[in-house]
RNA sequence: CGGAGAGUGGCGCAGGUUGGUAGCGCAUCUGGUUUGGGACCAGAGGGUCGCAGGUUCGAAUCCUGUCUCUCCGACCA
């Protein structure tokens, strides 16, 4: 491929309204344009890195058993009202509605139509498993589109389902989904973490979220160093044990504090540290107030609150329902007397006693409480995000936290689908049964982002050689010298040869111009050739990641850039 | 949805408080000189100043409304 004739539109500076890396050096590189927010084009360049990515997930789908299909992007609401989901999807959902005044969404994801396929075809239990997927554009109205292609509304997914008869099947389908995850984001060149995680709104019992480590993660995950440990906050469970305190005997009492609505305004203002109150926090969940306790200084775990009580929708409750719950403003709720039936308090709090808590009064707090004596506690349970003064739950050694972009999630579904759906199937007894799923997702587009987060210096993207647009640049810096353009077709037939996916820089523009362009789109070999080198009877060859450059010989060029080539790859220590 | 900010040639910005010919850098086009790390000189083209109203002799600028985008939060495979 020619530069001259392959639209690579790179810009000196960045757009202003982008703020991460990726969403720079991707614009900067010509690779994608923004259409509206969260809504790209591919550009030809970032189209060949999804194109790469695509590829490796494709085969290494294959290679696990995945048959690929494409289902619709427009589906029917009947098919979502059915499974439940068109009432509990939410606003993310994009529903839109035909010239008949018919309800539809634009898929988010597939469970729906991929279950309602299965169970047209699928009659006996010779037919399973089965594993089918495919990569396609997704639609998420998401509430808040930013950092661009790594949170976008339309993106590119791969998505996978899978049908087992029982759950000793699912279990191998899992795995071996889990397996092939590795596999792909192995030979992608990620550095990544299989973490353990929450199941979220699709539901089912079991899951693994696979992070892309990088400081833009918008993900916290725990690691522990001594096990194998690793888990999304939003799951990792928290250790915690102690000796119950006998019930208080000094009675709580009033304390005026005025104006003091935050735990750290009553805790300045009553000259106490955080850990001596208890916050109160009230939810809306699915319509009955909720109260949630953790101490002052912690910070509450909606999802394993929302797993706890079972609800199907959580929402902090606003400032009205707060007044109305609590009769105070915002800032004064708290446990004692509350008007709320389901109070549920974070472990940590049955190991102590002696609290400030709010009293439900306007500019008032209660101190000496005792949640024993003064309070009915529902239940106790692990409500707290982790920390990383906690120990890891599985061994109790430290752990330590990192941030993480979730590319890849596993999950077993189990029964949820099929059995809304009806998707069954009969027996060796010839009984009906219901299928076993499980589904499995990639995001393409943020892989390809989360690569240029994990890979880039100041000059621009360093492409793990998989997913490179191309492998290897050829810098023609003299398109004036019949020398250097018959060395040039020479090395670019040679690369071609051996199968190496190439671009050759044949633009009129100098040397310094060319030099700017190789390091911002980030190809990983770049070979020069320039009148210079050529008089001295070389080419000179640059890794992209480690910025070396290396003179290689026009005699024996072949040998000594098959030897170079190997030492660029092994930089990148892919699996 | 709450809070903050921004919409002026393709991109990055100035101008706005004090209303009066719409400007700069990059990019583009032409010619010339250059040519191993984002060249220089000379010239050229391109903008109903987000949109709609209003005030005014006159609005990018003042007022009202509206749309869009970005950031923080809430939310989220």
């Amino acid at each position: 491929m020619r530069w001259s004739r392959f639209y690579i539109p790179t810009l000196k500076e960045a757009p202003a309204d982008a703020e991460v890396v990726s969403h720079k050096l991707l614009t900067r590189a010509g690779m994608i344009r923004k259409l509206t927010s969260g809504i790209y084009t591919y550009m030809p360049l970032g189209l060949r890195s999804i194109t790469k990515a695509s590829a490796i997930v494709r085969e290494e789908m294959d290679k696990a058993g995945g048959n690929e299909v494409s289902m619709p992007m427009v589906q029917p609401a009947d098919l979502w009202q059915e499974s439940g989901r068109w009432d509990f999807y939410g606003k993310e959902l994009l529903r839109v509605k035909d010239r008949h005044n018919r309800d539809y969404c634009l898929g988010p994801t597939h469970e729906e139509v991929i279950t309602d396929v299965v169970r047209g075809e699928v009659r006996s239990y010779r037919q399973l498993p089965m594993n089918l997927y495919q990569i396609q554009t997704k639609f998420r109205d998401e509430v808040r589109p930013r950092f661009g292609l790594m949170r976008g509304r339309e993106f590119i997914m791969k998505d996978a389902y899978s049908f087992d008869k029982d759950q000793e099947g699912l279990d191998e389908s899992y795995k071996a989904m889990y397996a092939a995850y590795n596999a792909i984001f192995s030979r992608m060149g990620l550095k990544f973490r299989p973490v353990e995680a929450d199941s979220g709104s699709i539901g089912g019992s079991f899951s693994h979220e696979f992070m892309v480590l990088a400081e833009t993660g918008e993900d916290t995950i725990v690691v522990c160093d001594a096990c194998s440990y690793a888990a999304n906050v939003e799951r990792a469970e928290i250790m915690c044990s102690g000796e119950e305190p006998a019930a208080l005997e000094i009675p709580m009492e009033e304390v005026a504090t005025p104006n003091a609505h935050t735990i750290e305004e009553v805790s300045a203002f009553m000259n106490a540290p955080a850990t001596a109150f208890i916050k109160t926090l009230l939810f809306d969940a699915d319509g009955e107030p909720v109260a949630a306790l953790v101490r002052g200084d912690r910070e509450l775990n909606e999802v394993k609150l929302k797993n706890l009580i079972q609800a199907d929708t959580l929402e902090l409750a606003t400032p009205e329902q707060v007044r109305e719950w609590t009769n105070a403003p915002v800032g004064f709720a708290g446990p004692v007397k509350l008007n709320v039936k389901r109070i549920f308090a974070d472990n940590e709090l049955r190991y102590a006693t002696d609290w400030v808590v709010g009293a439900n009064k306007a500019d008032t707090h209660l101190q000496h409480v005792c949640l024993k004596r003064d309070v009915e506690v529902t239940e106790y349970a692990d409500l707290r995000v982790i920390t990383e003064s906690d120990v890891c739950p599985k061994c109790g050694k430290e752990i330590s936290l990192t941030k993480g972009i979730e590319v890849g999630h596993v999950f077993k579904l189990g029964t949820k689908y099929s059995e809304a759906l009806g998707c069954t199937f009969l027996d060796e007894n010839g009984k009906d049964k219901v299928m076993l799923m499980g589904c499995y997702g990639i995001g393409v587009s943020r892989v390809v982002a989360s690569c240029i987060e994990q890979n880039h210096d100041e000059n621009g993207i360093c492409f793990p050689p998989p997913i490179a647009p191309f492998e290897a640049l050829v810098v023609n810096l003299d398109i004036k010298s019949d020398e250097v353009n018959d060395k040039v077709d020479e090395i670019y037939a040679f690369l071609k040869e051996q199968g190496i996916d190439v671009l050759v820089d044949d633009r009129k523009e100098r040397p310094g111009v060319k030099f700017k362009d190789a390091d911002l789109i980030g190809i990983p070999m770049q070979i020069v050739v320039g009148g210079r080198g050529l008089k001295n009877g070389i080419l000179e060859a640059k890794d992209r990641r480690t910025g070396e450059k290396t003179e290689l010989p026009v005699e024996g060029f072949a040998e000594a850039f098959k030897e170079w080539k190997e030492k660029v790859y092994a930089g990148w220590n892919i699996g």
